[in-house]
This record gives structure tokens, C-alpha cells and sequence, in this order.
DNA sequence: CCCCAAACTTGATCTAAATCACTACCCTAC
DNA sequence: GTAGGGTAGTGATTTAGATCAAGTTTGGGG
């Protein structure tokens, strides 16, 4: 109902917009238009509610790469869906022993970390230049109250984060945990219609490094190495996957021989 | 030498256990007598949704030590608030190179990693005779529909999971680690009136080890060192903080001094 | 087009923690 | 009680991966 009113807002009340080259159409872009709304919030809404959805979702924000979305201690009133590009969250602490806790892609929600506290737990940072929905929070649930599908997937979309395999396994080694995660996003590249085999990294090998808990060094070694088993070819940020099965024995069965 | 404290704690811990042949009493209690419904599900809710919710929650289940409440592939039907005692929650994967993925003290809501794809990812294995309440997902769900205090309360349980310091920093030494893991402890059974400085453990060296991905070696020498540090008091399972703030050192910021 | 800084790779060395090996200390059950 | 298995503590040794120290590639800005 309030498609043109708001698109108009927009145009003229968020600064940081008007330095890109946005057009009213991409602000315009309605749940029901966005190819990612079978991974996002939308999944199973029927028309009419997938539009009450879209009434609340107000905000396109871009960001260049490196430009934080929200930091620790903002406070917290909306959830972020990535329209395009990705981020890190990041938790900085003194010492510079900050760590990286999670990497989003189009389609997933940031800033379920703030919900418990109402002021966010951790930095989220654009990897590249990146486009977010903003989802007050208040909003949303009050919908989900509503609309028993939306309340399930909100559900199920928090519920990623139980799955031991969306995190890094501590009791695995370096090659273990690269491996992990190469699939870990290989599968999620898959899922929004990439290639799983062949991809671009947006994050750095120091990012990788300090998400998996090891030394950037070490990444890189591991690289050439499955590079050398005929694995992986790497070059830079792109990675084509040779042997997925090996990659996979890599990732969490170690297999007896050595 | 630790008077009431410890008392309370036997008080609250032992007797519920010794019921093993369940009465109609301990299978009747409400959550509006339970001690832990400030922490449960049933916080804010008005008496007559306290009804409501009660009213899906049917069983109570008692586990001794070592057995398990649910396993990997179990289909998923329920959540299991711990009543009384406590849980692991262990990834196995061949090669015993399993992982724990959580423990979970009374009042904790278990079963969450189950909801992505309705069936369990985790083993849960009572640390200690423990009691549990089943929670029919279905039910609840649609109690939350209804009741939105209630839906903002799974949910905020469900984002606890979200932050960073409820997982283990990668970045972090093995002292860190074990310092980490003392201080959560310790917030969390204060949280349920129990003290901060003086608690038992309910895992094994080798548990804590695991969860940490550290060797249990390694976790028996960081105690001692520890004590020698005037830091702990560790008597086996029994642990006495003695200089809380120095462990918050260790925990986190590891001051330049030294 | 070249320069420079940042990102990445590679090799040499070091070290925190794993592993191995053994002793000590509980509990629980005869 | 005491036998015995499971759990914890400690020392000696090894090792995976960190750290240190160069190079090398790359891409963006002047």
C-alpha cells in the first residue's frame, strides 16, 4: 500500500544512497520481484502476506566494501537481509585478537546478535560493495504473530545457527577446517543458483584465516597443497573445486591412510 | 566451610533425582511452580498463558548419567527443557573425533538443531541424572502465534546462540579458552541462585577439553597452574574462584603485565 | 604507464599444545 | 575392607601450525 510513498522517502531522506548510481527501480524491488526470497524470509507466503511482508521492509542501503552496516553497541531495532554482495561479522576485542564469527550471502539475515541485549554483539562489515533490506525487527514479529509460515521460517532461519556444521569444528585441524569451509559455501553458492564448483571468494585469506582460527600463512599453504593434489585450482579469490569427493574426505573423515 | 549456599544447592540438585519411580506430583508440576520459569519459556507471561503453555508440556522425562535423550537422526518432534541435572550435546563423526557442541544447564531449552531438517544433528547425554520437559514444537508454535510474549521469548532464547561469547573464541590459547569457559559457567549458575565462585562441574576434564578443542592434558595443567596462581581452588569436579577478576584477565583481555 | 601498498605466497624457525607414558586418586562393587 | 576400572594429574617428547622474514603478484591512483 505504500509502495510510491515510501520509494519517494527514500530518495530523499538517506544521504548515502544518492552518491551511487541508484535507480528508483532497485529501490523499488518488492519481496515477490527479489530472486532471493526462497532463501530469505519469504519462503512459502502466499501473495497477500508475502505483500504485508513487503509493507514493512522500507530501506534498500548500499555499502561499499569495507563500510560497516552496524557496530558493537549500536542499538538494535531491525534485521539486515544481504540483497547482494556479503559481509563479515566480526567481534573486535583489545589486542586486535578480534574474530570473525560469521560470513553472510545474498539471502541471509544479519543481527540476530542483538536481540538478546537489544545492542549489537558484533561489527558487520562489507566484504564488497553490498545492498541490504532492512527489517524492523518489532515489525517483523509482530507479522510473524500473523502469518504462521513467516513465524516458522524465521524460526528455521535462526535454527542454522544450532547446526554444528555451521560452525567450525574445534576439534579439527587446519586442512580439516579449510576444507569445511570451502563446502560450507560451495553448497550455499549452489543454493542461490552458482556454480558449486567454481566461485569467488569475497573475503581476504586473512579473513578466512582468522574465521577458522589459524594463521593466514597457514590458509595459503593449505591452498598450494590441494592445489598440488589436484583438489583445488586456485588463483587469488578464485577457487575451482577438481575433486568435490575429496574435498569432502578432507573436510570431515580424514581417511585412515597416513 | 561453604555454608547455605551449598546446602541450597543440595537441596535443589539431589532430591529431585532420588525420584527415580516418578510420582504424579513430579509429573504434574506447572511451570508456574517451577523454580526456573524465570529463565524457561514461560518468563512475562500472564498466568492464564502460563495455563496455556503448561497445558502442551506433558511429560517430564528422567535420564540417568551417560543416557541419552535423544540422538543423531532422531526425528524431531519435541524440545527438552532440563528440568533438573545436565546435558551434552555431542556431534559425533567416525573416527571418534566427536564434538561437544554445548552443555546445557536447567531452565536450557534442547533440540533446536533439529528444526532445520527435522531431525536431530546432535547426541544429548544427561551428565548427571537429570529430568527433563518435553515441549511439543507443533504446540508451541502455535501457542507463540497466539501469545507474543511468548514468541519474543523462544526467540530471544533461540538468539543466545548468536553470541559470540556463547561459542569459543578460534582465536584464543588454551588458557583463554578454560578461563572462558569457567566464567560462563559461573554467570550461568548464578543465574540460578546458585554461587558464582563455588560450583561443581558435571562434565569430565576430557568434556570440557572437547567442547574447548583442547587436549584434556592441557585442561588439567591450566587448572593447576591456575591454583598456583592463587587463581582457582580445584578439587576434582569441585571449583572455587578465588580471584574473579584475574580470571576475567585470562578470559579475554590478557593484560601487557607479564 | 609506472609506482606503491596491500594481499598473497613461500621458506626457515620457533613454540604452544598434542601426544605418549606413567602415577595417583577416587568411586563402586564385590 | 580391597580390587579394579575410570578419571585426573604430571613429566618427557613430538609436532602442527604460529611466527618471522623475505619475495611476488596485483590492482588502483597519480
Amino acid at each position: 500500500m505504500e509502495s510510491t510513498l515510501n520509494d519517494e522517502q527514500q530518495k530523499n531522506r538517506t544521504p548515502q544512497m544518492s552518491e551511487l548510481p541508484t535507480t528508483c527501480k532497485e529501490f523499488r524491488q518488492a519481496c515477490e520481484n527479489c530472486s532471493l526470497a526462497k532463501l530469505c524470509l519469504p519462503v512459502s507466503l502466499a501473495p497477500q502476506e508475502m505483500e504485508s511482508l513487503n509493507s514493512i521492509i522500507k530501506k534498500r542501503l548500499i555499502l561499499e566494501r569495507g563500510k560497516t552496516l552496524f557496530n558493537v553497541g549500536d542499538s538494535f531495532s531491525k534485521l539486515y537481509a544481504v540483497h547482494s554482495g556479503s559481509f563479515k561479522a566480526i567481534m573486535p576485542t583489545y589486542y586486535g585478537k578480534e574474530q570473525i564469527t560469521s560470513f553472510y550471502l545474498p539471502g541471509e539475515l544479519m543481527g540476530f546478535d542483538a536481540i538478546q541485549s537489544d545492542q549489537h554483539q558484533v561489527n558487520a562489515i562489507a566484504l564488497e560493495t553490498s545492498s541490504v533490506c532492512e527489517i524492523p525487527f518489532n515489525g517483523l514479529l509482530q507479522l510473524a504473530g500473523n502469518i504462521p509460515n513467516l513465524q516458522r521460517q524465521l524460526i528455521k532461519i535462526m535454527s542454522h545457527k544450532f547446526n554444528p556444521d555451521s560452525n567450525v569444528n574445534l576439534n579439527s585441524n587446519a586442512d580439516e577446517r579449510v576444507a569445511s569451509l570451502l563446502l560450507a559455501l560451495s553448497s550455499r553458492f549452489a543454493q542461490r543458483g552458482f556454480s558449486a564448483v567454481q566461485f569467488n571468494l569475497s573475503m581476504s585469506r586473512q579473513d578466512m584465516a582468522n574465521y577458522l582460527g589459524l594463521a593466514t600463512e597457514t590458509v595459503s599453504r593449505i591452498f598450494t597443497q590441494m592445489q598440488e593434489e589436484k583438489i583445488l585450482q586456485v588463483n587469488r579469490k578464485e577457487i575451482h573445486i577438481l575433486d568435490f569427493r575429496q574435498l569432502q574426505v578432507r573436510a570431515c573423515v580424514k581417511v585412515a591412510s597416513e
